[in-house]
Order: C-alpha cells, then sequence, then structure tokens
DNA sequence: CCGGTGGCGCATGTATACATAAGATGGCCA
DNA sequence: TGGCCATCTTATGTATACATGCGCCACCGG
C-alpha cells in the first residue's frame, strides 16, 4: 500500500517513523513519548503508536519509565566506546567458537569470495563506499555465523543493531582519500588473519585478532571525538548521542 | 489491588502468569499465544494482553512472528551451554574491566562481606540454598557493577534473565550434602580469586577465572543432561526446554 | 507565612466494535 | 481424481470511548 515505506500497516510505518527520529536525535535521549501527541500528530489511533513503542523498546532505543510510558534511551560518549568494546568481545568469541569447532566450509568458502570483493572496491581509485559497506557487513555476518551458536549470533545481532557499534559504522566521515584507504586497508588485513586463524583452528589467536579489529572502530571513534563538534558534525552514527 | 501477585495492572498480571506458564514449559517452545484465547481465558480484554505479549517479546521469551502475532521461543540443549559460555565470556569482561579500570572501593568491600556470608552459609551443617542463592546472585551483580560498563551490566542482566543462564541455576538438584559443599566450596574458592585478582589488578586473570566459574555451571548441566529423565526431572530452570 | 488538603487535568489502562488480510476449506470443473 | 478458485473463518490491525490513577496547583486554615 505504502510505496514510500514499502510497509502496509500503521504501526509499521510509525515504527519506521519513530526510529529514524531518534536515531537522528530528533528525539533526543530522555525525551518522553506521549502517545496522544505522536498519535495526533502522525493521525492515527493510540494503538499503532503504543504497538510501534512497544518495538522500539525491545530495540532498546526505548526504556519504559516508571509508572507507564516510554523514555528514549540516552546514550553516553562511554557507552559507545563500551559498545563497539563489547562487539569486538562477541565477534571475538564468535571467531573462537568457529575456530574451536570447526567453521562451515561453504561459510568459509564465501568469506573469500567477500575478501576478494572488498579487495577490489579498497583497490580502485575512488572507494565506493556503499560497495564496501555491504561486503564489509556480509563479513562480519558470516563471522557471527561461523560461530555455530544462535544465542552468540543473535546476541551480536542485537548489539550491532545500535548504528554507532555497526560494523560498518564511521565510514562516511573519511575526506581525504590516503587515509581512507589506508585504514580499510588495515580492516582487510585483520579480516584475513581472522580467517586464517580460524582456518588454522587457532582459537587464541582468532579471538585476539577479532578483538583488536573492533579496537580500530573504536579508535576512529575516540579520535572523532577528540575533535568534537568540527568532526563530530555530520557522523549520522554519532546523531544520537545524548552530548 | 491484587494482594496474590501485588500487581495493578490487568496487564502485569497477565505479563506474570504468562511468564511462568513459560518458564514452567507449561507453553512449549513453538507454542502460538492468540490474544482471543488469552483474553477469553484470563478474563480480560485483548489490549492488556497485547501489552503484557510486547513484554515477553523484549524479554527474549517471545518472538514475533511472520505477518503478526507472537511464538514462544524454544530453547535447544545447545542453547543452554551456549548461554551460560556467554555470561562467562560477558562475566569475564565485566572482571577484566574491573581489573583494569579499578573496582570501586565500596563495591570490593561489599563483595568481601558477600564472600564472608557465603563462607558461614557454606560451612554450615544443612545449608540454607536460599540464603546461599541471595548471596551468590549478589556477588554476581557486584561483578558486573564493578566493570563501570553500564553497557555490559545491562547485557549481563539480559542474558542472565534466562533461568538457566542465571548464576544461581541449577542449586537444589543436589540430592547429597557432601557433594553440594565441595561444589560449593569449589565456587567460592573461584570468587575469591576472581576478586583477589581485581584487587590486584590481573586483568588477564580476572578475565580467565570468572569464565571457568561459568564453566562449572555448564558442566553441572551437561551432567545433568546427560542422565536423561532421571535428574533433568523437577529441575525447573530446564523446564522450558523444547526436547 | 506555611502546611495540608481538595480537586482538576492529563496520561496511561482497558474494553469493545469494526476493518482487513491471510489461511483453511469445500465444491466444482477439467 | 486432482487441482484450482471462491468463500468463509479467524486472527490481528485500528479506532474510539470510557476508566483510573497520579501529580500538580491552588486554596483554605492554622
Amino acid at each position: 500500500m505504502d510505496a514510500q515505506t514499502g510497509t502496509s500497516t500503521h504501526a509499521q510505518r510509525a515504527l519506521i517513523t519513530l526510529r529514524q527520529r531518534i536515531l537522528s536525535g530528533q528525539l533526543p535521549g530522555g525525551t518522553r513519548l506521549f502517545e496522544v501527541a505522536l498519535a495526533e500528530e502522525l493521525a492515527i489511533s493510540r494503538t499503532p503508536i503504543r504497538a510501534a513503542l512497544s518495538q522500539l523498546a525491545e530495540e532498546t532505543l526505548l526504556e519504559r519509565a516508571k509508572g507507564g510510558g516510554f523514555v528514549v534511551r540516552s546514550f553516553k560518549l562511554a557507552d559507545v566506546v563500551d559498545t563497539i568494546d563489547l562487539r569486538g568481545v562477541l565477534e571475538g568469541t564468535a571467531a573462537r567458537y568457529a575456530a574451536e569447532r570447526g567453521a562451515d566450509a561453504a561459510l568459509l568458502e564465501r568469506a573469500h569470495v567477500v575478501l576478494r570483493g572488498i579487495d577490489a572496491v579498497v583497490s580502485d581509485q575512488s572507494i565506493d563506499m556503499d560497495a564496501y559497506s555491504a561486503l564489509n557487513s556480509e563479513f562480519h555476518l558470516l563471522l557471527a555465523h561461523m560461530s555455530g551458536s544462535d544465542i552468540l549470533q543473535r546476541e551480536i545481532a542485537r548489539v550491532t543493531a545500535l548504528p554507532f557499534a555497526s560494523p560498518s559504522a564511521f565510514l562516511d566521515d573519511h575526506t581525504r582519500i590516503d587515509t581512507l584507504q589506508k585504514t580499510l586497508g588495515a580492516a582487510q588485513d585483520q579480516h584475513r588473519a581472522i580467517i586464517d586463524a580460524i582456518e588454522h583452528r587457532e582459537s587464541g589467536r582468532a579471538e585476539s585478532l577479532a578483538r583488536e579489529h573492533a579496537r580500530a572502530a573504536r579508535r576512529n571513534v575516540e579520535y572523532l571525538l577528540s575533535h568534537e563538534a568540527a568532526l563530530r558534525e555530520g557522523v549520522a552514527s554519532l546523531a544520537l548521542l545524548s552530548n
């Protein structure tokens, strides 16, 4: 019905609208969301609004307030760093499991295909960031899958859902091409090393490498944040930060 | 209003009732929950039922079905083991952070008090399991708190919410006193070692110890499951398992 | 001037009627 | 006899009216 969003129900559209507003910082952390106000603004009834709010709470973007109601979750700078580190810990565990238990051959093969794809993108003169982002995301997805643990995979997906903890966060903020190429090249080296460790069943090495790989993303954030407004401006992934 | 459950709203009561049914295995994994049926049975309208179902989805006990509706999440045996291991990984990270960043003095002091309390309970002739359970839970809560990371603390709380991943799961299934006392004594040694490592800022040791501590719980589960029906019967924490 | 108390208003809780879409079912036709 | 289509059932989606409960503010009494 709704060609714009591709969804049919009011609740779905409200969910998408509100999520976008939270992620963009338009609804800052700590903001309380009132059902009636939202219902009037979106021109629908309270019922689909409540459904949307519930789902946003599942995504951890909202928290239930005491005595009912929802409040936009607020993220401090330390939370961003901790979440990225947490992703490193979880992906490290995934890599370790893959090495210990043995990764599925088809997944490993696909990983090599993805790695070659990233090579092609990075070596190109003008880097296609969308293509890189897609391939990078798939690599991290494959890594989680290789763990062979549904529980772990699910948990990684949860943490990764936060925009600043996504493997492909902070990719669109590199102004100079040479710096970007160097950064992506280093990340790619780590990708290769992780797969190599998994294939050689070196679980400790695999875990350490995956952790360190996330650490690079953390360094990137810390660099962005140390330069305050100048760089932080226009970094979409950080729009929902509190301070 | 409701003296039994101590809650006031219909949604709260429905939440408690349904959660109990899922955890007890009365509603097996894969069961689809129909709003109308539940509403009639609990003699309330669909609205509070939907509220309760949403909250159960937040607790990961329910999953949203394609095309709407909710299904009871099903846990395989491997999921139990993986979740306990995941707790170990997360608590290991908490212990490492505490060692690296330095734990709050008040929390450390409280931890020592708890450890002395556990000593008293364990050395007693007939062990007061409720007292042990409460102290053990508090110890693990303190550990998460010592990490100094809200993100990590929250994630540990999420994982720990599952009954079989709780630090105090599988405590009421020990028939012989001597075995129990030995088990709890070993766990207590690990508790002490973890705190010692944190106090001496030995982060690697702290992380390893916390992981191994969870591993003990995992061994306990694997033992229970290897003896099938005989032991598994009557272990409340495992009631919601699929097979 | 201060403290308590009453009421009022707002936000969520609840019930219910109606809309809609997807799946089950039965019959009909090839 | 098998497959397809219409229809009907059923479950969720949505709107709306009413209930409830809590907090705030003002007013009154000391």
